[in-house]
DNA sequence: CTACACCCTCACGCTACGTGAGGGTCAATG
DNA sequence: CATTGACCCTCACGTAGCGTGAGGGTGTAG
């Protein structure tokens, strides 16, 4: 009793292609073929599937998805945790988002009265997604680069929260010169080197 | 004063490649260069990156980003709240997301009890940005689909809710028959073509 | 005048599928 | 039992959004 590849695309929400491709790859296969060469799916593909859309969600490529569920030693709890950690930063960055948009759009209903303010706002926490990536590519030591990322998240993290503060801090304290200036930009591209990415939003509506 | 390639790419946090990209296609285009034929940006330029930023961090294309921005009428604060909607949305299925690891990961705990344990969660909002993408798309009347989208959020997305709700209770109903029976397949049909998706997540774990 | 960090324009490569083309399969129906 | 319609298959080329050199100018600090 299995599932056909449509049946499993409309479970899924993905596309018959997408999973062709998902089968010519060798990243989710039927592990059966009817007599006609039709693909039959078991629960096993199912739950296959189900990781790689979790991973795909959180941003990493096909290549590193498979090298990921691929590992004899994966640990189904240790990347439920992970996904967890990394959705959680997801949703913060969203958060900061909305928060921009809100200033903006304040700032609009002020008038110009903001002219030439400069907002900051992380569109590019992506970075963060690049490090966890890195490490689950290495496919030498998963468990290990867990570890890390535990201890990453729980004592790094806040230092660099600090650091970003204090160069934020620092930014803040430049806000009366002109965004262009050297020393501001200067301060900015160290921001950059942290991690952290600056947004400028704009300031009044473009209607010419 | 205005920016080269690099300073505007590390402000805004992209490849020079990309800025490159977006100058090639039209998308972003310095208003100037030098005698070298080096680009010059300026703040007008910044503004139309960071609305660009925005649309594509909303899943938009290049393509449909161009349209958009070069609608003669574009309305900076309604695409705003645009944006803060599907911000929104996005925020609202990353929490449904999380809350799907919880509970595969309480169900791990809880042993293999839970087995055959079928869960329902959204993987594919995406459907909702499809149709925003759709709206924005038609060049003719931007502002006018922009009420529509007023309209739909506000009305039609409770409606949606409860049938996606009634939906719910119908599968919750079924809970005990096999996940492969044909009434159940039907039930998640319905509900895909409602535009939510179904999530099967995993009951235990891989390790061979 | 020599480095070194930046700038330019081709132009080909890559990922993750979309989209037919051309052709079997199978369960229900006339 | 032949037909219809909804599936299935395998090529195979197309697309988006850049990455990544290749080959070569620019500009400013030492």
């Amino acid at each position: 009793m299995g599932y056909t590849v449509k049946m499993l695309a409309d479970l899924a929400g993905v596309s018959v292609r997408t999973l062709h491709h998902y089968d010519a790859i060798g990243l989710v296969r039927p592990d059966e073929r009817t007599g006609a060469g039709y693909r039959v799916y078991h629960r096993g593909d199912l739950e296959r599937l189900q990781q790689v859309l979790f991973f795909k969600e959180l941003g990493l490529g096909l290549g590193e998805i498979k090298e990921v569920l691929d590992q004899p030693d994966f640990d189904r709890r240790q990347a439920l945790l992970g996904h967890k950690e990394l959705l959680r930063r997801r949703k913060e960055r969203i958060e900061r988002l909305i928060r921009a948009v809100d200033r903006t759009l304040q700032s609009m209903e002020e008038g110009t009265a903001v002219e030439e303010k400069v907002m900051f706002d992380g569109f590019d926490s992506a970075q963060y997604e690049e490090e966890v990536r890195r490490r689950w590519g290495h496919t030498a030591a998963y468990k290990e680069s867990q570890e890390r990322m535990k201890d990453y998240t729980q004592a790094d993290f806040e230092a660099i929260q600090r650091e970003q503060t204090e160069i934020l801090k620092a930014i803040a304290a430049l806000a009366d010169k002109p965004p262009d200036d050297p020393e501001v930009l200067a301060e900015i591209r160290r921001m950059h080197l942290s991690g952290q990415s600056a947004v400028l939003l704009p300031r009044a509506p473009i209607n010419s």
